[in-house]
RNA sequence: GGCGCUAUCGUCUAAGGGUUAGGACGGAGCCCUCUCAAGGCUCAAAUACGGGUUCGAAUCCCGUUAGCGCUACCA
């Protein structure tokens, strides 16, 4: 009988919530509800001086908008004295030993072993304990270093759920650091103290993190814990292959960009999700339901995946692309409604269902919510901003033919039913006896009507205008073609 | 430098010894059509390089190259 799996998603809030961050976490939601496990979100702020709170806010938003939840929620700071317990019990076993060197001396002693690597200093490994309690009695700072197996050397190694079996010799692994000199647990001693205690039991998180598993696996070894399944994920890189950053590619990283640029969460989710795991079919447009259903470990690639932005498009074609097909897919009710805030932010307040209306028109023609504006103006702008009076002359005609066509179509507008097959049948009959082919009828209307020549379904949009919008948008049509 | 990881169309990816190397985005073209979309069809486009193993390699092994990561008293 296994136990149900517990995992953490556990950033630390020194910026916006970044996009590789939030796959992450989906990652870590999806196999915690694809096994009715718990997903835990852990903010890991040990280090004081770069967290600020607009960061774990900016998280949660960022997290929220997605739509993504978590069962339990705990705060690193909170927990300091779990981690300096474990630190010192690793100490009392002998796994660890206090390193007196003064911080700057480090670094030179490091740099002074040439090109190989540093492992350790010896003199501070090999102090005695009674030297050692006597020099930290006597006030001396230092920082807690764990006591890499060396003599003899041995391999470390653990079995990852996407890169399949790793090893390293503990002759690579240097002897780093539990402690810090003013008492602070690291990130690796803390990270391991809090999995360790919370009982994760999958340890899912980005590939830059795959080497520092061995230094894990020697921290759980020593606490005499089994340590957690790990599975690490490919990170997301920019195009030029580099590591996607915060202050290198700007807004293109933060989740609140696509939030800004009108995507659905669901989209954003999706192609997250498809950004480094596959379903082995070819799906690609899915909900989170149809992901959780079979997400797996199977599905993960090993290979970094690029965000294929560029300076001129901060948004990848992809993501654009599945978002459309998730807008495309809404019921009109919801798309309605989703709409509302867009409008309102164009400073436009539609009438009571008219979004209803105009939402089936429009619905295929945004990639975004950013489109609505440039693509629905027309039904909320009077009069129409000023265009120019040559769009109106129908293809193969002349100024004379722009002002017979629209002076028919007001006569017949004026007394057509406003509904889509009324108009249809009296704009053609009418189109037929002038002399006009159809197209060169709709045209003019349209433009007079919607005010440029890209636009949707014209007998639609009419219905949707009305009479005295219609007629009155002709008459300012002909005014400008006969000026 | 040391150690670790990775390598299929421009991008996301499928194929895990036998396929004309498949799909999607994006691009080009055609169809549909009241414009624009949406949709349908077609085309161009890839196994990094070199050695093995094998009847047969994108796939297994070795090397090279390239990229990424770790190498902090950051996380």
């Amino acid at each position: 009988m296994s136990s149900m799996p517990r995992v953490r998603f556990a950033p630390s809030p020194t910026g916006y919530l970044h996009i590789g961050s939030a796959r992450t976490f989906i990652f870590n939601w999806l196999y915690a509800r694809r096994h009715g496990g718990t997903m835990i979100l852990r903010i890991d702020d040990t280090d004081a001086g770069r967290n600020t709170q607009d960061s774990e806010d900016s998280i949660f938003d960022g997290l929220r908008w997605l739509g993504l939840d978590w069962d339990e929620q705990y705060r690193q700071s909170e927990r300091l004295d779990l981690h300096t317990a474990k630190a010192l019990a690793i100490f009392e076993q002998g796994h660890a030993y206090r390193d007196f060197t003064p911080q700057e001396d480090a670094a030179e002693k490091a740099h002074a072993t040439g090109a190989s690597t540093w492992l350790c200093n010896p003199e501070m490994r090999e102090l005695s304990r009674e030297e050692s309690d006597r020099r930290a009695a006597a006030g001396e700072p230092f920082v807690l270093r764990f006591r890499v197996p060396r003599e003899p050397v041995r391999e470390v190694g653990f079995e990852d759920e996407v890169y399949g079996a790793q090893s390293k010799s503990t002759a690579d692994i240097e002897d780093f650091a539990l402690l810090r000199s003013n008492g602070l647990p690291t990130y690796h001693m803390a990270s391991c103290a809090d999995d360790a205690d919370l009982g994760i039991t999958h340890i899912i998180r980005g590939q830059d993190h795959l080497t520092n598993t061995f230094k894990h696996v020697l921290i759980f070894e020593a606490l005499g814990v089994a340590a957690a399944r790990f599975a690490h994920l490919p990170l997301l890189i920019a195009p030029d292959g580099s590591k996607l950053s915060k202050r290198k590619h700007g807004p293109v990283v933060s989740v609140t960009t696509y939030r800004d640029a009108g995507f659905l969460p669901q989209a954003y989710v999706n192609f997250l999700c498809l950004l480094g795991w596959n379903p082995k079919d070819d799906r690609e447009k899915m909900s989170i339901e149809e992901i959780t259903a079979i997400f797996g470990f199977e599905g993960i690639n090993r290979s970094n995946a690029v965000v294929n932005f560029s300076d001129e498009d901060p948004i990848d074609p992809k993501a654009l692309w599945l978002n459309s097909q998730h807008l495309y897919a809404l019921p009109v009710e919801t798309l309605a409604a989703l709409l509302e805030p867009w409008a309102a932010a164009a400073g436009w307040t539609p009438e009571p269902g008219q979004l209803l209306q105009i939402a089936p028109l429009i619905q295929e023609r945004m990639k975004t919510f950013a489109d609505f504006a440039a693509v629905a103006d027309f039904f909320f702008v009077e009069p129409l901003p000023p265009y120019d009076a040559a769009e109106l002359i129908p293809q193969k005609g002349a100024a004379a033919m722009a002002a017979l066509v629209l002076e028919r179509a007001k006569q017949t507008l004026a007394q057509t039913e406003f509904t889509h097959d009324a108009l249809e049948q009296a704009l053609r009959a009418a189109a037929a006896e002038i002399g006009v082919k159809a197209g060169q009828m709709f045209q003019p209307v349209r433009v007079a009507v919607c005010g440029r020549k890209v636009a949707p379904p014209l007998f639609e949009t009419l219905a949707v205008l009305g009479r005295a919008l219609t007629l009155a948008r002709l008459d300012r049509a002909l005014e400008l073609v006969r000026s």
